[in-house]
RNA sequence: GGGAGCAUAGCUCAGCUGGGAGAGCACCUGCCUUACAAGCAGGGGGUCACAGGUUCGAGCCCUGUUGUUCCCACCA
C-alpha cells in the first residue's frame, strides 16, 4: 500500500505539531544521566525586551544543530534557555510607557516602579522565547531562567560581596561615561565611537596680570565653564616661562593657574590646552596631579547645572551656542575650524555620552585578568575562529577598572548599606537590620544597581545553582560549547571567563565559537532606522523554519559575517521539497509491511556504491561537525542528497522497483537505509522535515532527535564497485552529451554499443544506459563497426549509436580530431610531471599514484580515438 | 596611532592540515522522462587583487603593494 503525502513539502502543516510532540516527549530535558558524558551549552539569553532578528536566528541554529548532533551521538546534552532582564532597555521600555499616562518614575517611586516592570515582564517577557521555539530550538525549557530570578540574583549577591571582601569592588569618585538620555553612567565598553563633523573654536585666554594671552582650541567649549587649570607641556619652550602664571578664564572671570603637564602634545593646536577635570578623561588625571579643582557643570539630563550662573539651566547644546556667541561679542574667539573627530554614543539609545566625574562602584580588574588571559592561552579555552582570541587578548592585556554602578531601578540592587550616623559602609550576604559599629537602624542601602553585564558575567554557573554544589554544577559544569556573534566578546564572553576563573576555579566553557553578523542583501548590517531587518518570523512563516535555518548554515563559516537574501532560502526551501519528494518517492514504493531500515545480503552493484559513498558522508559529516566546520558539513549532504542520492541512485532504483517481485526488495532496503540515515545526518540542520519522514518512513525508535547517530562502518566501503560504478556514469555522461550538443531530444531512443575490455560491468550497467542514456537496446563486445553511428570515447569504452540521418562524418571526425588534441595535451602537463625527478621523489606516493593512474586513463582514451580516426579514414 | 578580516565565475560566497578551481543564484540549449518545473539533462563563463619569494608543486605558506570592511586607542 503506498502512503500519500502531498506533492509539495509544507512546514506550516509539520513544525508546530512536531515541535509539540518534541515537548510532550520531553526531548528536550536533560536528564542529568551520571553515566553519560554530558554536553552542556547556555544559551546568550536574549533580553526580555527582544524580539527576534537574524542575529539569534544565527545563533541559536548554530547551537541547536551543536545540541542535536551530540544527543543523537548519545551524550547527555544540556542547552539551558533563559533571558536577560536588560536593565537599561527594559527600564527605558517602562519608562517610555509611564510617560504616555503622565507618569515619571519619581511618581510612582522604587517600589511602584519595580512592580509595573515585573508586570511589564510577565506580560511581554516570555515572546522572545516563543519566538525561539519557532526556530525548532532544542533547549530544556524545564530549566529556563532569567538573569533576575532568586537563584541567580543569590549568585550576583556572593559574587560582589566576595568581591568586595577581597578588595576587588570599590567605590569611589572617578570619571565615567554619563548617558544624558538613560541618566545613567554606563562602562567603557558601553560607548560606541563615531567620527562626527564638528568645529575646533580657537579662544584666547588673558593673563590675570594683563600681559597678553594664551590661544587654545577646544571642540566643547561648553565645558571651559568648569576648567580649572590651562596646561602646556613642561618642554615647551614658547611656554615655559609662563607657566605658573594664573589666567582670567573668559566669561566667568575666575583666576585658573597656567601648568605643566607631559600629557600636552607641544605640535598639536597651539600647544595650550584647556584642563577640566570633571569632563575629560586625561582632564581628570591631570587635575589629580596637580591637585586641581573639579567642577561638574552638568546635570544628570545633561543640562547646565545652578552654578553656571547665565547658562544655569541650558542644555548642552544651548549653552554651547550661548558660549561662543558671548566668547565672539567678548573678543576671545579668534577662530573656528571644521574639524573631524570621535563622538562616543549610548550604545542602548545612542544618546552623545558626557564623561563625568561621579561617585559610582568599580571592578578592579587587574587581578581578575590574569587568570583569565592565561586560561585561553594555554588552550585551556578555545576560540573559534582562533584569531578572535587576539581580539580578547587585546582587550584583556589593557583592560581598565569596570564601573558596574548604573542609576536605575531595574536589576540587582547593589547590597551596600550606609549607616547615617557613623558613616560605615556595610556588605553583606544578608540584609542588615543595625550597623555593626554603631548599632545604628536607620540604614539606607544604596540605591543603585548593578550593570546587566554583571549577571550575564555568572551565566554558565549562576544558572546550574552556583554557588551551591548541585548535581547540575557537577555533572554540567563546565560547559562545552558557547556560541556568540564577535560583537559581544568584551562585553560578555571576556566577562564569563574571568569570573569563572575567580569563583568557579574552572573554565566556564571549553570552545566558544564564534560567529559574524547577518547583513541584508546588500551587505548592510540590518538595523531598525535602516528599516531593512529581515524578520525571522516572517521568513518561517513564508518558508518554513527548516529553510531558514539551513539558509544559515550553509556557506556560513566562523567568525565571518554573512548575507542574507531571500534567494539563499527559497534555494533551501527547494531542497528541503527534494527531499520531501525523495521520501514521497520512496513511500510509494514501499510495501504495508516493510521493515524497518535493514540491509539485504545480496546488494547489487549500484547498491555497495551508494552505500559506500553514503558511508563516507557519515565520515566527513561527522568529522566536520566535531570541529565546528557546520558549513561544510551542511553543504556535503546537500551534494550527497541531490546529486548522488537523488540524481543517481533512485534513478538506478526505479529499475528493479519497476521489475517488483524478488528484484525490488533490496533496491527497497537500501533506499530505505540510506534515506533514513541521511535524515538522521540532515536532522540537526533540518528538524522538521526530518523528524517528520523519518516516522513516516519504517523506522526503530521513538523519534529521530534521540536516535542514534550514524557512523563510519568499514563493511560499508566498496572501493572497487565505487570505481565500477564511476567509469559506468562516465560513459552514461559523455552518452548524454554528445546528444545533447547534437540537439537529439530525449525522445528519440537509439541502440548503444558498447566496446569494452571490461564487457562484465557494462553487461551488468545495459539497464542503466537504457534509463539513463536514452537507450532502447544495449549491445556489449570487445569490437564492432557500426557505419553511420556517432561516437564516443569514454577513458573506458567506445560507444557506438547509430543516428543514420543525424550524423556527418567530416564534423564527427573534426571533434575526434579537437578531443584527441586536447587529451594529449592533458596527458603531456601529466606526464611532465611524472617525468619531473624531483615530483616522483618528494611528493606523497598516493599523490603521484594519482598521476599514474589519470596518466593511464589517458592513455587509453587517446589509444581509442586514434584507432577510431583511423577506422573512420579507411 | 595599533590590530584584524576580506579581495576566487555576472551576483553572493565555500574552498579544512599546500596536489581536481567549486556551489547557489543568474544566463544559454533541450526536456512536463509519473518523486519533485521549488524539477531533469547539457552548456558557456575565472591571470583565485597586484608584485616578489619558499616549494617538485601555491587560491592556500612568507614579504611587500593596492583596494575595502571592521575592532581597539584617542590629540584637547
Amino acid at each position: 500500500m503506498a502512503k500519500e503525502l502531498a506533492k509539495q513539502y509544507s512546514p506550516r502543516d509539520v513544525e508546530d505539531r512536531i515541535y509539540q510532540f518534541w515537548l510532550d516527549g520531553h526531548y528536550f530535558h536533560a536528564k542529568l544521566d551520571p553515566d553519560k558524558k554530558p554536553y552542556t551549552i547556555v544559551i546568550p539569553p536574549p533580553n526580555i525586551t527582544g524580539q527576534l532578528h537574524m542575529g539569534h536566528a544565527l545563533d541559536e541554529t548554530l547551537q541547536d544543530i551543536l545540541i542535536r548532533f551530540r544527543r543523537m551521538q548519545g551524550y547527555d546534552t544540556l542547552w539551558l534557555p533563559g533571558t536577560d532582564h536588560a536593565s537599561i532597555a527594559t527600564e527605558a521600555k517602562i519608562v517610555e510607557s509611564m510617560k504616555k499616562e503622565g507618569l515619571t518614575k519619581d511618581d510612582l517611586g522604587r517600589e511602584g516602579f519595580l512592580k509595573r516592570a515585573w508586570e511589564w515582564k510577565a506580560q511581554y517577557g516570555g515572546r522572545i522565547v516563543e519566538q525561539l521555539k519557532k526556530l525548532g530550538s532544542s533547549c530544556d525549557w524545564e530549566r529556563e531562567r532569567f538573569t533576575l530570578d532568586e537563584g541567580c540574583s543569590r549568585a550576583v549577591r556572593e559574587v560582589f560581596v566576595r568581591l568586595y571582601e577581597k578588595g576587588l569592588i570599590y567605590r569611589g569618585e572617578r570619571i565615567i561615561n554619563w548617558c544624558p538620555h538613560c541618566q545613567t553612567s554606563i562602562s567603557d565598553a558601553e560607548v560606541e565611537y563615531a567620527e562626527k563633523d564638528g568645529s575646533f573654536w580657537h579662544v584666547r585666554y588673558p593673563f590675570a596680570d594683563g600681559s597678553g594671552y594664551v590661544e587654545l582650541a577646544t571642540t566643547r567649549p561648553e565645558t571651559m565653564l568648569g576648567d580649572t587649570a590651562v596646561a602646556v607641556h613642561p618642554d615647551d619652550e614658547r611656554y615655559k616661562s609662563l607657566v605658573g602664571k594664573k589666567l582670567i578664564l573668559p566669561l566667568v572671570n575666575k583666576e585658573i593657574p597656567l601648568i605643566a603637564d607631559e600629557y600636552v602634545e607641544m605640535d598639536f593646536g597651539t600647544g595650550v590646552v584647556k584642563i577640566t577635570p570633571a569632563h575629560d578623561p586625561n582632564d581628570f588625571e591631570v587635575g589629580l596631579r596637580h591637585n586641581l579643582e573639579v567642577i561638574n557643570v552638568m546635570t544628570d539630563d545633561g543640562h547646565m547645572t545652578d552654578d553656571c550662573g547665565k547658562y544655569a539651566g541650558m542644555d548642552l547644546y544651548e549653552c554651547r551656542k550661548a558660549i561662543v556667541k558671548d566668547l565672539e561679542e567678548g573678543g576671545y574667539l579668534v577662530k573656528v575650524e571644521p574639524m573631524k573627530h570621535n563622538v562616543g554614543s549610548c550604545y542602548r539609545c545612542h544618546t552623545t555620552v558626557e564623561p563625568r566625574v561621579s561617585k559610582q562602584w568599580f571592578v578592579k580588574m587587574e587581578p581578575l585578568a590574569k587568570p583569565a588571559i592565561d586560561i585561553v592561552r594555554d588552550g585551556t579555552v578555545k576560540f573559534i575562529p582562533d584569531r578572535m582570541s587576539k581580539v580578547y587578548f587585546n582587550w584583556m592585556d589593557n583592560i581598565k577598572d569596570w564601573c558596574i554602578s548604573r542609576q536605575l531601578w531595574w536589576g540587582h540592587r547593589i547590597p551596600a548599606w550606609y549607616c547615617p550616623d557613623c558613616g560605615e559602609l556595610i556588605v553583606t550576604r544578608e540584609d542588615p537590620n543595625a550597623c555593626p559599629k554603631c548599632g545604628c537602624q536607620n540604614l539606607s542601602q544604596d540605591p543603585d544597581t548593578l550593570d546587566t553585564w554583571f549577571s550575564s558575567a555568572l551565566w554558565p554557573f549562576s544558572t546550574l545553582g552556583w554557588p551551591d554544589k548541585t548535581p547540575e554544577i557537577e555533572h554540567y559544569y563546565p560547559t562545552n560549547t558557547l556560541v556568540t556573534g564577535y560583537d559581544i566578546i568584551f562585553f560578555w564572553v571576556a566577562r564569563m571567563i574571568f569570573s569563572a576563573c575567580e569563583y568557579t576555579g574552572e573554565q566556564p566553557f571549553d570552545t566558544v565559537l564564534i560567529h559574524g553578523l547577518v547583513r541584508d542583501a546588500q551587505g548592510r548590517k540590518m538595523s531598525k532606522s535602516l528599516g531593512n531587518g529581515i524578520d525571522p518570523l516572517e521568513i518561517i512563516d513564508k518558508y518554513g523554519a527548516d529553510a531558514l535555518r539551513f539558509a544559515l548554515a550553509t556557506g556560513n563559516s566562523p567568525g565571518n559575517d554573512m548575507r542574507f537574501s531571500d534567494e539563499k532560502v527559497e534555494a533551501s526551501r527547494n531542497f528541503a521539497n527534494k527531499i520531501w519528494n525523495a521520501a514521497r518517492f520512496i513511500l510509494m514504493n514501499l510495501d504495508e509491511n516493510e521493515p524497518a531500515p535493514h540491509l539485504p545480503d545480496e546488494l547489487a552493484l549500484e547498491d555497495k556504491w551508494i552505500l559506500s559513498q553514503y558511508n563516507t558522508v557519515v565520515k566527513e559529516v561527522t568529522d566536520n561537525l566535531e570541529k565546528f566546520e557546520l558549513g561544510m558539513a551542511v553543504q556535503k549532504l546537500y551534494d550527497f542528497i541531490w546529486d548522488v542520492f537523488c540524481d543517481w541512485y533512485i534513478e538506478l532504483a526505479k529499475i528493479r522497483l519497476q521489475q517488483g517481485g524478488e528484484a525490488a526488495k533490496p533496491a527497497r532496503a537500501v533506499l530505505v537505509y540510506v534515506m533514513s540515515n541521511t535524515l538522521k545526518l540532515l536532522h540537526p540542520f533540518m528538524p522538521f522535515i526530518t523528524e517528520e519522514i523519518w516516522q513516516t518512513l519504517p523506522h526503530n525508535g521513538e523519534a529521530i532527535l534521540v536516535s542514534p547517530w550514524p557512523v563510519y562502518d568499514a563493511a560499508l566501503a566498496f572501493s572497487q564497485e565505487e570505481a565500477k560504478m564511476e567509469r559506468i556514469m562516465r560513459a552514461i555522461r559523455a552518452v548524454r552529451n554528445r546528444r545533447s550538443e547534437m540537439n537529439v531530444p530525449p525522445s528519440k531512443k537509439a541502440h548503444v554499443y558498447i566496446e569494452t575490455a571490461d564487457e562484465e560491468t557494462f553487461r551488468g550497467a545495459a539497464l542503466f544506459f537504457q534509463r539513463l542514456a536514452y537507450a532502447s537496446d544495449v549491445t556489449v563486445g570487445t569490437s564492432f563497426e557500426i557505419p553511420g553511428s556517432v561516437l564516443i570515447v569514454a577513458d573506458s569504452a567506445r560507444l557506438y549509436i547509430p543516428m543514420g540521418e543525424l550524423v556527418d562524418l567530416e564534423a564527427e571526425k573534426t571533434r575526434l580530431h579537437k578531443e584527441l588534441e586536447n587529451t594529449q595535451k592533458q596527458l603531456a602537463g601529466v606526464q611532465a610531471k611524472l617525468n619531473n625527478e624531483q615530483f616522483v621523489s618528494k611528493a606523497p606516493a598516493p599523490i603521484v599514484q594519482n598521476q599514474r593512474d589519470t596518466a593511464a586513463k589517458l592513455e587509453e582514451k587517446i589509444q581509442m580515438l586514434e584507432q577510431s580516426l583511423a577506422e573512420m579514414n579507411q
